[in-house]
DNA sequence: GTCTATAATTTGATAGAC
DNA sequence: GTCTATCAAATTATAGAC
C-alpha cells in the first residue's frame, strides 16, 4: 500500500464518514491531491472495493486502540469505546463509519456491507466478552446503540453535551433495580 | 394534497428509509407508479422540498401517534416510543427516516437537514417533558440514541431482538447505583 | 396532470499512450 | 503511476404540447 493509495483513502474515510457512501467520488478525491479520477482507479479498480477496504482498514485500527488501551490502562472496558466514539466527533467532527453505512445499508454494494455487519459483530462480541455476565450481550448491544446514535445526535444538536448526556449512563457503577 | 402526491410521498419514504437520501431518484417513483419523472415535478419542484416534506409528514405523524397513545393508554412514555420505533423496523423492515437521514447530514441540502434537526428537537423536547425529574433531558438523549442506533444494529444483524436487547434496560422500574 | 424531448451535469469505469 | 480521451448510464431539472 503506498502513499497515494493511503491518502486516498484517507479521503474517502472522511467523506463517508460526514456524508455516506455516496458522499464522494472518485473525481472529488482525484481533484484533491491533484490527479485524475483514472489514477484513482488505478489504485483502486471499483469504488464499492475502495469503500470495503476502508472499512476494514477503519475496524482493525478501532480494534487495534481498543485493545492497546485495554491492556495499558486496565480500565472500563465500555469507558475506553466511549471515549474512543467520543474523539470521533470531538476530534474530527465525523460520525462513526460504520454508523453512517449501517443507516444506509439498504442501498450499498454487498461486499460493503458485509464489511459494516463485521464490524459491528466484532464490536458486539469484544464488547460482551470483556464485560462479563449473564446480560453481557445485551449490554454490548445497548452500548453499540448509544455510541453510535450518540454521534448522530450531537452532530444534528452541534453540540457534543448531546453524546455525553445519551451516553452518560453506560460506565460506572453497575445499575441494580430500585 | 392529492393522491399522486401522497403515494409519491409514500415511496420516497420507504425508498429514503432504506437507502437515504440518495436511494431514490424521481424517475424510481415515477416508474413505480407508471408515470414520467416530469410529472414528479409537477408535484414536487425540487427533490429537497420532496423529501423536506416527506420529513415533516414523518415527524407530524409520530408525534400525532405519540399523543395518542399517551392519551389513551398512559403508558410510559419510553415505553410508548420503543414500540413506536420497533414496528417501523418489525411491520415495514424499515429505518427511522430522521436516523437515516441524520447520519448522512453532511451532505444533505440545508432544508432536509433543518427537517431532520427539528424532529430530534421534538423528540428530546417531548420526551424530557413526559419523563420528568432532575435527569430528563439527559435520560431523553439516551433514549433516543438507542431507539434510533437499535433500528440499524436490528438491521445489519438481520434479527429483530437486537433491538430489543439493545432497548432493553429502557424501560420499566428506574435504576439506583448499586 | 401527464406527456415528449432535452438540457446540463455527474458518475463509475475503460482503453491505451507516455 | 499518471495522463488524455471517452463511454454509457443516471440524475435533477425545464420547456412546451396535449
Amino acid at each position: 500500500m503506498n502513499e497515494t493509495a493511503e491518502r486516498l483513502m484517507d479521503l474517502a474515510e472522511a467523506r463517508m464518514r460526514e456524508a455516506g457512501y455516496r458522499g464522494f467520488s472518485f473525481r472529488d478525491l482525484a481533484a484533491e491531491i491533484g490527479i485524475k479520477s483514472a489514477s484513482v482507479h488505478h489504485h483502486f479498480p471499483t469504488k464499492a472495493g475502495m469503500a470495503a477496504a476502508v472499512g476494514r482498514r477503519y475496524g482493525d485500527r478501532f480494534f487495534e486502540l481498543v485493545a492497546r488501551r485495554h491492556d495499558e490502562s486496565g480500565d472500563d472496558v465500555i469507558a475506553i469505546y466511549r471515549s474512543a466514539f467520543r474523539s470521533a466527533i470531538e476530534r474530527d467532527g465525523r460520525m462513526c463509519l460504520n454508523g453512517v453505512l449501517g443507516a444506509e445499508a439498504g442501498g450499498l454494494p454487498p461486499e460493503v456491507v458485509a464489511e459494516i455487519e463485521m464490524f459491528l459483530r466484532r464490536c458486539i462480541d469484544d464488547l460482551s466478552s470483556r464485560i462479563g455476565g449473564a446480560d453481557a450481550v445485551a449490554r454490548a448491544f445497548h452500548v453499540m446503540a448509544a455510541l453510535e446514535a450518540g454521534l448522530i445526535l450531537a452532530r444534528a444538536y452541534g453540540d457534543i453535551s448531546a453524546f455525553d448526556q445519551a451516553t452518560a449512563g453506560l460506565t460506572g457503577p453497575r445499575f441494580a433495580v430500585a
